[in-house]
DNA sequence: GCCTTTTTGGCAATCGTTTGCAAGTTATTC
DNA sequence: GAATAACTTGCAAACGATTGCCAAAAAGGC
């Protein structure tokens, strides 16, 4: 286009304009103080060039980065991993969410093999602010940092006296409606697929233990802590459903992973859904619409969770101090119970 | 702790320890040319006061940013998002890959409402090299970019003479081993489901016909513009089977998705795969081991691929040159055929 | 004990912006 | 026409690390 050398940094351009820096500086930045004439010109000449300011050193000016950290920690379940439905679905809304406010997602993978993971990221400086999606079980953790550590948030449950903000869904009020709604469609013996060690299904299960008391059932819900990853849930479940002595009428399932591996096993043990067993799925994901028979479910909104988090932490940087927030789960009835 | 004012950078360390910044600089890098003694003391010091030098200086200074962008441009079809399984997959991946190498991964979703999207992106001097998932319709921009701008690969289809770095699997062979796979099956109807204006699909279906031609069928094969996500492909496919006057005995799907929905429409409208029609999908993602029946599909070693679209970025920003890559696809047998 | 060679560590420039302060210019008012 | 007000713009000091070059110190050889 022009033989001129290229434009490299601000000096560059206000040699050009036959300005300061600091002028160049202010009209590109749309700092009040000069005049729109000036201001007309240098963009013009910015744009001619293709110039666009360096970030790196405008970063270390400002003191930010313009990024946020999302870190999925791998805990409790080692083998668990990004790809899981869950997280990925969190991660689109987030990306969606931050884009939007002008921020950059630097996506982060942490097995915390020690307790300093979360201490590593913060202090590296490499963003403004921090999201970690599911405590696992690393909720000590969370709490040590955010005593410190302002800008940060957690998807997951509200435990009483945490430290951190959270941002999630009723687990208990969940796991009520769940069971409530087997119940209601007449299941007697439920069975809860899940492994309660996990705070989160802890909860789930309770509010099923909950609907079940208050229906007036007495005979206990049978727990079968099916594991997370639909790989490694596949052989136990169908051990489990195989084998077991009287089976469930309805089943519970911690999420729409879990469920959507029960659906599986049951319709290569020859069984009907919902005629022989009904199954409920947690989470709400978008999978849960294309198994057969379509998967009823508790919805937690992620769409909001992800708006809420990012709107939490934003303020966290500005400096306010923000509450957790539980959001309602919702029941979806569809064709598996 | 101690009540000692925080180091807040390398010249308050350099104080405490008695010594130039510049050293202190070359001993936390471990840059030759310091004693190990005083490297040793430098060090324990750092750790102390848990200081780590600012990233934002160092990255002005070293003028990188050890952070890789990757770029998901949703073009041809609006509305497929992030979530979708595939994109999904080859992030995982991909974080995998970047961290192991020591870089950020900084996610971008894009949607192409101009011909400037990457340009932006590329100048905007946040990353030190580009990985961007998927050609869409986006060819052209990619190879304009790539015209001038080294550090880009991306993943996808090669065709002759484009400019810009890719990574991706033979789509020819890939359909070629779908359908030959249904031959053997027995199938002679035969019908594609995928939009062929997208370039991956049309040489899928291109594949097919070379395996037709080649086992003597003249009939020629059934070309059904599903769409790519399933909630707009389950009407679609309902009604194209539901009203097909001759049912084709064989259907190769585009994506795993498109399968995925395939075989639950077939499920509503009564039919038994794989006896009264036989379903392979195409992409291996590992959801097609949890449908009913079991998905027999195309395989993309995605790992592999994300690996090489990982080491080829590497150096090319070492400023070696490097040339696209093609992986051959692999046919599973699963139960649906 | 003196001279040469090797280590070790300090100095200061550099990366490219932003921004407080002050000076310069123009417009306004009496 | 002078004094004041109101804008514009330039100057130069940060931000916090890295690194080439050089001097001082230590080690080694005779």
């Amino acid at each position: 286009m022009n033989t001129k050398a290229r434009i490299r940094n601000i000096s560059d351009l206000a040699k050009i304009a036959g300005v300061s820096p600091g002028t160049v500086s202010r009209a590109l930045s749309d700092t009040g103080l000069i005049s729109q004439k000036t201001r007309d010109r240098i963009k013009a000449l910015a744009r001619e060039h293709d110039f666009r300011p360096n970030i790196m050193a405008r970063n270390l000016r400002i003191q930010k980065t313009g990024a946020i950290g999302v870190i999925i920690p791998l805990g409790h379940e080692t083998g668990q991993h990004i790809s899981d439905p869950f997280f990925i679905t969190m991660l689109g809304l987030l990306a969606d969410a931050l884009t939007e406010k002008g921020y950059d997602l630097v996506l982060s993978r942490v097995i915390p093999t020690d307790d300093d993971w979360l201490n590593r990221f913060v202090d590296s400086g490499r963003v403004d602010g921090v999201i970690v999606i599911g405590q696992s079980d690393q909720a000590a953790i969370l709490d040590k940092v955010a005593a410190r550590y302002r800008p940060l948030v957690v998807w997951g449950g509200h435990s009483p006296g945490q430290i951190h903000c959270s941002v999630g869904s009723d687990n208990r009020a969940g796991g009520d409606k769940a069971a409530m709604h087997l119940i209601e469609r007449g299941c007697q013996r439920i069975a809860f697929f899940g492994d309660p060690s996990a705070m989160e299904f802890a909860l789930r299960l309770e509010g099923c233990r909950d609907a079940m008391k208050r229906a007036g059932i007495t005979e206990d819900i049978t727990v079968f802590p099916a594991h997370l990853i639909a790989e490694a849930a596949h052989p136990d479940i169908t051990g489990f459903l195989g084998s077991a002595a009287v089976r469930p009428q309805g089943i519970v399932a911690a999420s729409d992973v879990i469920a959507m591996t029960t659906l599986r096993v049951l319709a290569e043990l020859g069984l009907t859904v919902p005629d022989d067993v009904k199954v409920i799925g947690y989470d709400g994901l978008s999978l849960t619409e294309h198994t057969f028979p379509r998967l009823s479910t508790i919805k937690q909104d992620l769409t909001s969770g992800a708006l809420n988090l990012v709107d939490m932490l934003l303020r966290r940087i500005a400096g306010e101090d923000t509450a957790s927030v539980i959001l309602q789960p919702e029941l979806v009835v569809r064709s598996s119970t």
